[in-house]
DNA sequence: AGCACGCCGACT
DNA sequence: GTCGGCGTGCTC
């Protein structure tokens, strides 16, 4: 007789179809099977989730059961759930975005023929127990309580400190008394953390780890999935796509960074794989832990609030003493400077000692903008609210937001004056400023000094981040100029000077997240200084700014995180954000801003319909900080409650009047559950 | 979202 | 006379 069974299928998010969908099936098919299922004219992948009850008019069978591969665990249905219920998405859409898409186009027997080429037992896992590294007293005591203590922990330790070691051996704790066991690490972005990942495979052999990232292929993403999935794989190391891969035998959760924006998606379903990672340890009863240097203040919180365990790692290992921080205050300076006297003095004397500088600057190009003195023309894109940026290189104008370039024009296109000039300065500029300016300097050999630049546009080329940071490593360059994308997880030992060329715009941001991010990335770029512990005495971390005293900068010049917590927490609890308050982005996209605006407006006048908005506030519609990108006009509207549960519970039932109320003019809509930016 | 059906302009 | 433009409508 035949059953009827409730399967998730992928159906699109605007759809008035639910995610599970109802089936016949000869017989009973256990939840977390995988299944193909006719939807409409073509067949797609789906989940056995369980039984249905009644059958809808018309029912189709499935079509055929993904043989070979075995069900997908409860725990793993659980966490699919919560994340669609959470982040207010299909139940399918997530439940299919967590497997890989491979799996979605091979056939029947393409499949049997990778099952058969795919290891299933679990090889020798060959590391020596007894050949540990030795750790220090503080390592030690961190390892024994990940060991014992279901946590959540956060691994609280400066760059430098030994997380890695950490991380490290508690893998080695779980699988010496699991040997099943299986450990999911969690890291911001692949490339930014080879040595992370070369440190897994030294340690436990390459068979023991698989990665899970965007960056590989189809075929590499199915071979990790399915060596995760048998259990064969006993350590997974992801990037956030990873969160939700299918571990049976998951024990140990490490996220590395905790604090990185990357773990927050930024389109499709919005999740937080930090925060799920959270769940998923509770859900699964695994021990998560989450390390960084600079917690984000909802971790930080949390661990004032004792949900969640401090473990300290206070010392630098193999390194010195963390750098001198010198406040250089730009009221003082000659006029117009962009680096001062000062600093370019003491970058000159480590040219000539042989030692490099790392000089910050968040600013792609070689100018934010091109004006003429004529007229008041501006570079502005043609198909965004933002202006196009001058890249001097390749003497285009391009536009950050949309990627529409063109050549720079010779005159004013307004005026027709040929006198238009770069405004401001960016990473193109810096270089080759710095490069005139150190051009008498000569390096110990007398050579001429060598300045180098790092950013998104130096590294587009494949292998040209490697071939630079080589260049960093074998001591090639003197000075380097560069984005955020240098402070981050690379180890540059020669390195005895980094300085912030232009911090202060995030000190009065209008994100109130600015501080956060920046004090981060300044503790992360001090942290590149002085690893070396021979010249660690000597590394100094400069710090430009017209607000020398600003408190974030004395937290920074003290080293002093949990100051610099503190004093946003009390800024935070102040104006009631978060983690004080929870909130969330409704977003919608149109031709018309004006039509955006009005549907967002209709939407918040439905939400006086739905139970519990009293515990809402909503703030009326705006434009989008940048209006318009690529022709799209683009507006939000802000939720907030001081209860999780409340704006949760507010959310799903207002979701319904999100989908009656757009009409043609909407291209799309999203709830943005915990934004990163608002 | 796919992938159909459906009804009007330039091609062999 | 057809190939194909993308408007609208449905998917257990």
């Amino acid at each position: 007789m035949p059953v009827l069974l409730s399967i998730a299928v992928s159906t699109p998010a605007h759809s008035t179809l639910g995610s599970l969908l109802s089936y016949e099936s000869e017989r009973v098919l256990s939840p977390g099977t995988l299944v193909r299922v006719p939807l409409g004219r073509r067949e797609v992948l789906g989940v056995v989730w369980g039984l249905a009850d009644e059958p809808p008019p018309g029912v189709k069978p499935v079509s055929s059961v993904l043989e070979g591969v075995p069900p997908l665990t409860a725990a793993w249905r659980s966490g699919i759930e919560f994340a669609a219920q959470y982040y207010q998405r299909g139940l399918g859409e997530v439940a299919l975005a967590a497997l890989p898409p491979q799996l979605k186009d091979l056939s029947a027997e393409q499949l049997a023929r990778r099952l058969k080429r795919q290891r299933t037992e679990t090889p020798e896992c060959n590391f020596d127990a007894t050949n540990l590294v030795a750790t220090n007293a503080e390592q030690t005591l961190a390892i024994g309580q990940i060991d014992t203590h279901p946590g959540p922990h956060l691994l609280f330790g400066v760059t430098g400190s030994g997380k890695t070691e950490v991380y490290l051996q508690a893998v080695a704790r779980m699988l010496a008394r699991n040997p099943q066991g299986q450990a999911l690490v969690m890291v911001p972005e692949i490339n930014l953390t080879p040595q992370l990942i070369n440190r897994f495979t030294e340690r436990f052999g390459a068979e023991q780890v698989v990665s899970m990232h965007s960056g590989m292929t189809p075929p590499q993403r199915l071979q990790s999935w399915l060596a995760a999935h048998s259990g064969a794989a006993r350590m997974v190391l992801a990037t956030r796509l990873g969160v939700f891969a299918s571990i049976p035998h998951l024990k140990l959760i490490l996220v590395d960074e905790e604090h990185d924006p990357s773990y927050k998606a930024q389109d499709g379903a919005r999740y937080s794989a930090r925060d799920l990672a959270v769940m998923r340890g509770k859900i699964e009863g695994a021990t998560v832990v989450l390390g960084s240097a600079t917690p984000s203040l909802e971790t930080w919180n949390a661990v004032l609030q004792g949900r969640y365990q401090r473990i300290d790692l206070p010392e630098r290992i193999g390194a010195g003493a963390l750098p001198t921080v010198r406040r250089l205050d730009m009221n003082q300076q000659p006029p117009k400077s962009v680096i001062a006297p000062l600093l370019l003095a003491a970058i000159a004397e480590r040219v000539a000692r042989g030692e490099q500088s790392l000089l910050l600057l968040n600013r792609r190009g070689y100018a934010p903008v091109l004006a003429c003195h004529a007229c008041d023309w501006k570079s502005d894109c043609p198909h965004c609210s933002a202006y196009r940026v001058f890249h001097k290189i390749d003497r285009s104008l391009r536009c950050h937001h949309c990627g529409h370039a063109e050549p720079v024009p010779r005159a004013c296109p307004q005026c027709g004056n040929l006198d238009i000039s770069p405004v401001g300065r960016g990473t193109e500029k810096l270089e080759e400023h710095v490069a005139e300016l150190l051009a008498q300097t000569k390096r110990p050999d007398g050579s001429a000094v060598r300045v180098a630049r790092i950013d998104a546009d130096s590294t587009r080329a494949a292998g040209e981040l490697e071939r630079q940071l080589a260049m960093v490593h074998g001591q090639e360059v003197d000075v380097l100029v560069g984005t955020q994308m240098v402070a981050k997880g690379h180890d540059f030992r020669h390195i005895t000077l980094v300085a912030a060329i232009n911090p202060d715009g995030a000190l009065f941001s209008s994100d109130f997240r600015a501080p956060e991010r920046l004090f981060s990335l300044l503790m992360q770029a001090g942290g590149r200084a002085g690893r070396n512990a021979l010249m660690s005495e000597k590394s100094e971390m400069w710090v430009q700014s017209f607000y020398p005293q600003h408190p974030l900068f004395a937290a920074l010049k003290a080293h002093d995180y949990p100051a610099f917590a503190a004093q946003q927490l009390k800024e935070r609890q102040a104006a009631g954000m978060p983690p004080y308050s929870h909130q969330a982005l409704v977003r919608a996209d149109s031709r018309n801003q004006q039509a955006a605006q009005d549907y967002l407006q209709a939407v918040l006048e439905a939400a006086l319909l739905v139970p519990g908005h009293e515990y809402i506030t909503i703030y009326p519609p705006v434009p989008h900080p940048v209006a318009r990108v690529a022709n799209v006009e683009r507006a939000q509207m802000l939720l907030e409650s001081p209860s999780r549960k409340a704006l949760q519970r507010f959310l799903s039932d207002w979701r319904a009047h999100l989908h009656a109320l757009r009409d043609k003019s909407i291209l799309r809509w999203a709830i943005d559950v915990d934004p990163l930016s608002i």
